[in-house]
RNA sequence: CGCGGAGUGGAGCAGUCUGGUAGCUCGUCGGGCUCAUAACCCGAAGGUCAGGAGGUUCAAAUCCCCUCUCCGCAA
């Protein structure tokens, strides 16, 4: 089939490289305009772009999609495919191709609805999560599911390892619902919306660590805001960054916030349990493991996390 | 020209304001102590102080100019 797609960031680049080595063609790539990023406001084109072009795949970067109905027609696609683009479509786009649109979303839908489903199926302490193939319909990720694969959450993973994984999977899935379409084997089932939940897109201010909070619940923060826009903490005047981190069942009689040991790793205690600190970043310097930090600053027990 | 921090032996930092050929913690190597050790003691190697056969100066890691790289904020 002649496919559009339609995706923007790293997580949408793996299904379309699939995409590229199946029998379907990809006709045309649709992304985000280019933004201003970075010191400096250099416009940064986003990965699908980098990677389309250097693939010779004719890109569009519409700042509304939604007026483009015409020049998607003219494209004579069959069907197109989104995965992370980061606009709304409108029903006249849903209708351009004979066959519609089908979604890649990485959670398994009903559940994590929303723009950030990796990240909250981490935040939330699942632990298994997948992607689903499913039609894109008016409505935020409320179309009927095509196929759903499902993937275990590790307790290692952050945000990105398991995007990478999920972004893999969700390149398989893909191609499996796109021949399923072809053949006309495709089977659509509604979602049961009683089970739905939605999750809203991240911000800043979620990864200010409160550390009343019990040290696996903080944890999974610091995994799920890796690596944007991630955890972090104030001490000794600055903002630091919280990168990597590992429970620990070891209680101090301190109050949360407070270092409570220093020797290769911070150990922080927390409302409940205790949280080892492996890496940070302190504002305006590289990540490091906490003993190297530790080599070039003197830092006490006792000290306090604000 | 968005704001800001930073580039010093293998790692993390100090020294820069108040110029005078480099220091700390750790690592590495050798030796010692020890039943033993990541502990302790002694010793050693290792740095054109990001780059510019730039400027100022008797003298520059330190002051001035230019370039490159990395990072925080912001977006």
């Amino acid at each position: 089939m002649n496919v559009i797609y339609l995706g923007t960031p790293d997580f949408a680049v793996p299904p379309l490289e699939r995409l590229l080595s199946s029998n379907h063609k990809v006709i045309a790539v649709i992304s985000q305009p280019d933004r201003p990023k970075g010191r400096g406001y250099k416009l940064i084109s986003p990965p699908v772009v980098e990677f389309a072009r250097k693939h010779n795949i004719p890109v569009y970067q519409f700042n509304n999609i939604n007026k483009e109905t015409q020049t998607l027609l003219s494209l004579k696609p069959d069907i197109m495919v989104t995965a992370a683009y980061g606009q709304i479509l409108s029903k006249d786009i849903l209708n351009v191709a004979p066959y519609g649109i089908i979604n890649i979303h990485a959670s398994l839908l009903p559940k994590y609805r929303g723009p950030a489903p990796i990240q909250w199926a981490i935040i939330k302490g699942e632990t298994k999560t997948g992607v689903t193939i499913m039609q894109t319909a008016q409505g935020l990720d409320t179309g009927d599911i095509i196929l759903a694969k499902e993937i275990e959450i590790q307790p290692e993973d952050n945000s990105v390892t398991l995007a990478e994984k999920l972004s893999l999977l969700g390149a398989q899935a893909l191609i499996e619902a796109l021949d399923l379409i072809e053949k006309g084997e495709a089977k659509f089932t509604p979602q049961d919306n009683e089970q739905a939940s939605y999750y809203p897109m991240l911000k800043k201010e979620m990864g200010k660590i409160d550390w009343t909070k019990s040290a696996e619940e903080i944890d999974r923060l610091v995994r799920g805001l890796y690596s944007w826009p991630g955890a972090y903490s104030a001490l000794w005047g600055k903002k630091f960054k919280i990168i990597k981190t590992k429970i620990n069942p070891k209680e101090y009689p301190l109050k949360p916030g407070t270092i409570a040991n220093i020797s290769d790793i911070i150990t922080v205690m927390c409302g409940k349990n205790s949280l080892d600190i492996l890496t940070i970043q302190e504002e305006g310097k590289k990540a490091m493991n906490v003993s190297d930090y530790l080599r070039g600053h003197k830092r006490y027990v006792g000290e306090r996390f604000e």
